[in-house]
DNA sequence: CATGAATGAGCATTCATTCAT
DNA sequence: AATGAATGAATGCTCATTCAT
């Protein structure tokens, strides 16, 4: 069906919204998606603006596909992390491939940071999605690092989901900030300093 | 509103700009400073549209005014602690000052998290400003807990820079997440996360 | 129409125009040529869009088809009262069956009065075409009736022509009014409605 | 306030809005407001497309006030027939008066035969309205025209209310049939034509 | 015969900004 | 100091139409 030696595209189906997907990440990553029109991004994928809304319905549409594309690629890889034997490594790894996730996907990062606690975005219930279930797995982390050691004696240990959501926050910000300000600073500086927060479970 | 017999009928003046600014905070915390146009923020403030334009010049002034507003109370907050003679209770005072702040002033840590890390703000310089004055702050009394405390024996310090970076994006986000998410967690539930962060140096 | 003794295996051929044609009709009688999409049409047909084009070239060619369609039907119920050997009962009965005919195709009716006099219509040609002869059908009807009887003495006749529009468009708009604003009302009492208009003439 | 001699355009106010509607007119009556857009209004008008939208809210909205605007003058024009001491001059008269408002206002006359009995129009509600007022105003002509005759004896009356309908019907056609298709036809033989549905009631 | 991905001109609407009063 | 009518560029979206398969 393809084998035609004179043959175009054949790829047709599924490039439009591939070099869609890429433009979007690119353009909405440094100005913001509200500082992008429609037509920006289709110019900027070589189609037209009628591609955009056959594929996606609207620039909503599209932008909400982009988070739930972006949160599927940082799951898959927090994956190892959180299921590593030793809890403090595993942890370690999961801040580690945050940091790298961050830097490869500044526009996701930076849209997620926007509309993740405005509380009207468009993409609310995605974001409340994405927020519980990363969340959720820090706190796991925490939990398995905060069982294996016999709660130190006078230390006030803190809560597990504020501490998570701590981690979290710092995690995001650090990434970004690395990229906007200090892209001089390593990633394994910024692990040190997000880790700094599970000093008080070990 | 004018019950001085013999006295200035203008007190006038900066009532406009007050309402203005009063309208600003509420919808531009809620919606995004996107989202909200100047007449409606004209008619919260029940003035006209002009009246917008004759105070602040444009939409992005008014904006950059509610920033610096926003700072100059925050700054004025954190002062006490920054100077406290115990750097731990200092920074403990700190970043509760901070959770308070956030509480109270939605829009603008709102406003401070969408646009703080996107490239091309148009608010860019004074918002790295911003940051810069906080993290310096931060810094400042992490040094002075540092400085107290005997480096402990084999514990690697984190970077004073990302530890603060870090701390205050925990404290940002915390803030945050509790008054969309969380509005039943306390101001020292965080805190107490948030303070984690410096387990390592004490 | 398709006498061919020895089998068709296709009546498949004109099966996609006549679920289209359908489809059209429905669609466009509630909601108006100018709001139903060729898309709307193409999917409430269950064909593609292509499909749409292949078998009339445009959205325009396909509702000029259904007027055609529908003015043929039109004329055909029409025949019979046109021929009776009673002008008058001929007549009415021309009138009954315009309004079943109304009753039955409403979209082709409502198609009809709202482009018969909008002077730039996409289908000015053959609207006033079947305007033409479906007035002089009942000029000719009024014209027998009228040679019948021997002109009252007194009583001015009117000029046949406006008196056939007036019949005309009395009967248009009391078989769309019925279907619209009053279901109950029945055909009969809108033909004795409609044939007041007789009245001078007999 | 404006007798400031240099002055210009104080009439300012409802200028505007009045050359939209006078625009608005001429447009939509020769090509459909379907087919009129917005930007052509306003060019017409001689404003910006701003313009409309600050005085209408919305295209919709505007051909809303056409339709308030077109049916109070036409109720203006009716009044005196409707309350003429000899019921049928009285009748004559409205009759008379719709048809050189149908000439007057051909846009109107044209929007209101399209949209009347368009199930979903966009302004069901004000035209349906407007179609009770108008068919109640000739019902009640033809009521008073009705009790003046003694019921001929074998004559059956046919119903008043569709038969209203079938003068307003063949009245509204009568007079758009005649600018687009009859230019030469003077009312009078238009009236003289729609006037032969009072026949049985005389 | 039929499909559906792609197109791009056209459209209604929004909104920051200006300016005469 | 304040107003609000007017502006026009920008934007998200629709839809009839084309065409390679």
């Amino acid at each position: 069906m393809s084998q035609t030696p004179t043959t175009r595209p054949r790829v047709r189906a599924t490039d439009s919204k591939h070099r869609l997907f890429t433009a979007s990440m690119e353009l909405i990553g440094t100005r913001g998606h509200q500082q992008v029109s429609v037509d920006e991004i289709a110019k900027a994928a070589g189609v037209s603006k009628g591609t955009v809304y056959y594929n996606f319905g609207s620039k909503n549409e599209l932008i909400g596909e982009l988070l739930n594309y972006g949160i599927a690629i940082l799951f898959e890889r927090l994956g190892p992390g959180a299921t590593h034997t030793d809890p403090e490594a595993g942890l370690r790894q999961m801040v580690g491939e945050a940091l790298e996730f961050i830097a490869e996907y500044p526009a996701f990062s930076q849209l997620w940071i926007s509309e993740q606690w405005q509380s009207d975005s468009q993409w609310a219930g995605a974001l409340a999605q994405m927020r519980n279930d990363v969340i959720g797995m820090v706190r796991a982390a925490l939990s398995r690092l905060a069982e294996q050691e016999p709660a130190a004696a006078g230390k006030p240990v803190p809560d597990l989901d504020a501490l998570a959501t701590a981690l979290f926050g710092a995690t995001l910000i650090l990434g970004r900030d690395r990229q906007v300000f200090h892209p001089e600073r390593s990633i394994e500086e910024c692990v040190g300093a997000a880790m700094a927060f599970t000093a008080p479970l070990r």
